[in-house]
DNA sequence: AATTCACATGTCACCGGTGACATGACGAGT
DNA sequence: ACTCGTCATGTCACCGGTGACATGTGAATT
């Protein structure tokens, strides 16, 4: 593994002419240069920027932490960040979370440890508030949910119109009895997609019973559980807001009859028979937004920003919100949003 | 930010005190060692592993270069890795590729400049022996595609049997003409599933038209152009073998009667109607087994290991393939491995 | 001829831990 | 009392680039 100052020995030059050299110094005498050069080709010399990184201080490296890469809008919020890092000549470290709250600390701590130029997390415990002492140092951005217990940059979703806009749709297709599907109340994002929902039924003077609300329903069992019990009520729901899209995918199995509308669009949900009418957010504007801050406060260490900022999301309708079925008359005219009919979609692949 | 000099100076030792007492050397009296302590919680001292990476001349980072993380087949690798660097407490710095072969050797020979302890790789391009040189001081590790004008690890699977017992499934159903959905032949992977597709027609006594192969699949729009075409054909195909989940989603939404199976089982593919049959892989066993190749090779390092590793991939057998219609009779029967009718599928969510 | 200056190149310290080795102190064993 | 070993701690160089600053050389300017 050749070193700079191989090279420098090699081409009878100091090791900083060689530095020179790489870093395309103009005042090198172009022999010098060509000299340098064909050395370094010769010893096949790599620049170690390990040792760059770590005499600069800070190593051009943009952290990620999300809860699960694998689900596809975590996913396209790292890609995101990666394509604008890419852009600036920085990578990116990547980690998942996982669904332990108390192991977010160590393992934020741990990819501080590395000092990264930056990072952006979108966290899955209830206090980032050991962050503080770290965000003195580099910027810290927070990405589809806010910090808590922490005052920080945070680009987010309006869950809460969202939710609202969602609910009320399932209520202006005649749901009077419409169930709430979520995993945690404790994240955020969930409270705020709960507090929406619940809005939206008191806006239209429906009670926001709790038989109503199913946590914990990310598996398809417990969704298969949840929903059982949402059909078994006395006065049964007819619809459900889904408010993510990893409860509505354990929910499709199983779920028949039943108007659904889901927070977060989805790969193949479009595809679905019959296709899913869900709340879209952007998760790339997400990381894209994240990065660019990310960059911003690095180059403009003093200036000001908006610490929040919120998205909208937006109602994209298909085909899984129709009038509830009136049990007493069958025959009452076709749901006004289906634009297909139920046997149609049966064809659809075979 | 604290050194460790400043806390040994605050704390009246050496820097070197300092070091023994955070790696737990035993030999620090414990007074010393309580004083030290106290001072670096005042001072609110964080290592800087930069550093220490920096001396040790790797970094305890493993890479992983994966054409796209969107993609949960990628997703599912990288987060296996990870899990697996975790346990070790090494990180992962995640790197997507993107289409480009071009970019491969820029992108892959940047993360190599921050020397990581190994890479893990899915290439995109057709020549991989420029990192010859590297694999002399790291380990290189392929997953899901071989490496090519180099010789290195790799896990992949059996894509020719695959493709071949897809497509022999589709044959026993009853099908003559099938036809062949891909990106691009220049990856192996493709290549080897079309090879395995051929050899199947082949041993069942029928022609491998080039006709029905359709490459560049890979968008609704092409995989639509495709599907048109294979259905225009003079003798046209009453199957597909989709030889990899990207081109099938792409499909999806306008294929109408044709049975298919897909190499690579992916979110949702037992949940459509009909849900799909497909060659199910093992995206995180192929990443788990690259990440402990890389720990092997560091431990071991002079340790032989059997270069290729390939994983079986096994039908699962699911709705999506049907005996093709007779125009002639209609009322043929029901088709042997459809277990649900159509009709069935259609109600299954509404 | 003296002065100035752009240019080509070199020297050296430094970034922050840590390994190799050194030192001093004290208790145990002969 | 002398040697030896163990413990607690210190010194110093080093990992590989690079910034600050110095030096030397030849051409242009006065």
């Amino acid at each position: 593994m050749a070193t700079m100052r191989d090279v420098a020995a090699a081409a009878g030059v100091s090791s900083k002419t060689v530095s020179r050299v790489l870093n395309s110094d103009p005042h090198v005498h172009p022999s010098t240069r060509a000299r340098v050069e064909a050395m370094m080709r010769e010893l096949d010399y790599v620049p170690n920027s390990l040792a760059t990184t770590f005499r600069s201080g800070r190593s051009s490296v943009i952290g990620v932490a999300v809860p699960d890469i694998v689900d596809p809008f975590f996913a396209s919020i790292v890609r995101a960040v990666e394509h604008v890092a890419l852009a600036r000549d920085m990578s990116t470290l990547v980690t998942s979370l996982g669904e332990d709250p108390t192991r977010e600390r160590l393992i934020l701590e741990s990819m501080l440890r590395g000092q990264p130029s930056g990072i952006v997390v979108a966290p899955i415990s209830g206090d980032q508030s050991f962050l503080a002492a770290w965000s003195l140092r580099l910027p810290i951005v927070f990405v589809d949910r806010p910090p808590l217990g922490l005052s920080a940059d945070s680009f987010t979703q309006d869950n809460f119109a969202g939710a609202f806009t969602a609910t009320m749709h399932l209520v202006e297709h005649g749901h009077d009895r419409i169930g709430f599907l979520g995993d945690t109340v404790t994240v955020p994002t969930t409270a705020a997609r709960l507090h929406g929902y619940r809005s939206a039924l008191q806006a239209a003077g429906l009670s926001a019973d709790d038989e109503l609300i199913a946590m914990g329903a990310g598996t398809r069992a417990s969704a298969a559980c949840a929903l059982q019990t949402l059909r078994g009520l006395a006065r049964p729901a007819t619809a459900v807001f889904s408010s993510n899209a990893r409860c509505t995918m354990a929910l499709l199995p199983l779920a028949d009859p039943m108007s659904i509308v889901t927070f977060g669009d989805f790969p193949l949900a479009d595809v679905l028979r019959p296709s899913l009418t869900v709340m879209a957010q952007d998760p790339a504007e997400l990381g894209r937004l994240a990065a660019h801050r990310i960059l911003d406060r690095l180059d403009h260490p003093n200036r000001r920003f908006r610490r929040s900022t919120v998205l909208p999301v937006h109602l994209v309708e298909r085909e899984s919100c129709v009038v509830p079925e009136d049990p007493a008359d069958r025959a009452s005219g076709p749901p006004p949003t289906a634009t297909r009919s139920q046997t149609d979609g049966a064809s659809l692949l075979v």
